[in-house]
DNA sequence: GTCACTGCAAAAGGTTTGCAACGGA
DNA sequence: TCCGTTGCAAACCTTTTGCAGTGAC
């Protein structure tokens, strides 16, 4: 059974270390650093809720000096396909972005505020081997999001 | 702990039960059983394989007959909405949906071909525990898929 | 200097909507 | 008969694509 573990600062990524490691990431990948994915990531960085595409590139525009749409389009689904974004698919909100760390990485969503929690390890081995034996799958992933109320939504 | 348990039919819909299910559970609901709703069921309850919206319209005009595009958009969200169909966020696949049964139930994908096996039961009960004392939430919902190989895609 | 990246604008999809006609219960 | 449902076509929204120009390394 593998340890639950919440990432640092409570399960949310802190946003200067999430900016300055998908830099160096994508530098040592051969990409290149450019103004407006650095604005991209900035932005994405700054949110605490889960955020659309569509969402982002207004939010640039805000902001002033958006990049285009195609490539807000265009890096976030690098950073998504690299696994520097999570996709939410919670039931009550639309399904979005959030920025995470790769690897093997779970969402606990606040289905009021969406406020994402992130965290790692699960307890899925036991199931996984019964089902496996069960179906003669061979189980190789999985998708697990769970959905509740943050502490400050529970009083409302 | 809760029990682990395929549906029945090795966790495949039975295509005639399940439109037979969905007729009646709809009837009892005050909704009319239409001619153009009747042939989106049977035509659903054929699927094996995770389908889009947009194909399951394709293979109704295939078919003859099709009911308009906004029938079938329509009755297929409400069919997601009460559960009938379920949403497969596979990650080599497009996003589709599948025949299932309202309630608790999670899917086993083969991401090689398709084939979905549906189960009852996990085993987050004690996850969901930790993670609630440690996060301050209340968990009320989670979404659960798992992707591997089935028995016959695991010899190609 | 090269070649990956950008931005525009157009195209491509997929999904939703308004509304008059239709048909189950 | 009543009112939920249908079908068409248009509107809408999101995402993708082609391509000439730009700028990171």
């Amino acid at each position: 059974m593998s340890q639950l573990q919440l990432t640092a600062a409570g399960g949310r990524v802190n946003p200067d270390a999430w900016v300055r490691t998908v830099r160096s990431s994508w530098q040592n990948a051969g990409h290149r650093m450019t103004e407006p994915r650095t604005r991209v990531l900035e932005r994405i960085a700054g949110y605490t809720t889960p955020f659309t595409a569509e969402q982002l590139y207004a939010d640039l525009q805000a902001d002033g000096h958006a990049p285009g749409r195609a490539t807000v389009y265009r890096t976030l689904e690098q950073l998504h396909t690299e696994g520097w974004v999570a996709r939410i698919h919670s039931s009550g909100l639309d399904t979005g972005y959030i920025a995470s760390w790769p690897g093997h990485m779970h969402h606990l969503v606040c289905t009021n505020c969406g406020v994402v929690v992130a965290f790692e390890g699960c307890f899925l081995g036991d199931m996984m081997a019964k089902l496996a034996s069960e179906t003669n799958f061979t189980i190789d992933g999985h998708l697990l999001q769970l959905y509740g109320r943050c502490i400050r939504c529970q009083r409302v």
